[in-house]
DNA sequence: TCACATGTGCGACAATTTTCGCATGGTTGT
DNA sequence: ACAACCATGCGAAAATTGTCGCACATGTGA
């Protein structure tokens, strides 16, 4: 039932799951604010109902409205995402994407930052040894 | 002229993408081969047209076939697909990412290079101090 | 209780994407 | 020279996606 959620999305409906990825959860409403050149209010409603029957999204009511949330939770998503990625851009070079990641650094990396990097490292390094 | 890669293309067009930007170059033929339920040659080759048509291909002529690359260099693509993940999953947080890369590892990520990326880390750490 | 603001659901149309088949043209081997 | 093969280009139809407006429901406050 899962589909493949980054191969499988129409433009739209990428955006949209995008943007509630980001938030976590978000009303109709909120969407429509976060979208590059937003659709009216209920093509928006609409594309959220789409959504929904293709297993992507669940709602709970709040009140009137209705806040969604991703079906697929964030991790699970994130990691097909990561993988992705990975396969398209790095050909899973985890050492390439690390380097491009650090590069990423858009200045705000602190020092201490940095050396929690290489604790992290440093943890992977001794747990492989197990 | 340079559009964006990420939000402005369609399901099929991204797919497309997706493999020439994994495999560097490719011909008709090859994307149709690595395409999730490819259609037609035809088709491919229309898609191909097209996409180079909105700019995100060229390509240059080898005997009789076209060979097809991406127009937006490889790195600069992988850029904003990085930014995009870390927008959308990492909430830019460079830190949760990196975690995430690691854990993505399958294995084969040797103690060399663990090293390797400590220096990397520590490289980018005595620059920061300029 | 009645206007009003804030929601949803849905049907119908518009636009875009996706598909393919057919015409055409260059290469190769005989 | 001419099949047979491989490739491209393009037009038109099919399928999907994207859009919106209108009808209806619920909560709110004068």
């Amino acid at each position: 039932m899962s589909r493949k959620l980054h191969t499988e999305l129409s433009k739209r409906e990428r955006q949209i799951m995008d943007v509630i990825y980001r938030k976590k959860k978000a009303t109709a409403k909120e969407v429509m604010e976060k979208i590059p050149k937003p659709p009216s209010y209920s093509t928006v409603r609409k594309l959220l109902h789409i959504l929904e029957q293709k297993g992507f999204l669940k709602h709970v009511q709040d009140g009137l409205k209705y806040i969604y949330y991703p079906k697929i939770p964030h991790k699970k998503a994130m990691r097909s995402a990561v993988r992705q990625l990975m396969e398209t851009y790095f050909d899973n070079s985890v050492e390439e994407a690390m380097t491009a990641l650090i590069e990423y650094d858009t200045g705000d990396l602190s020092d201490k930052e940095l050396d929690r990097l290489i604790h992290i490292i440093e943890k992977k390094k001794r747990e492989d040894f197990k």
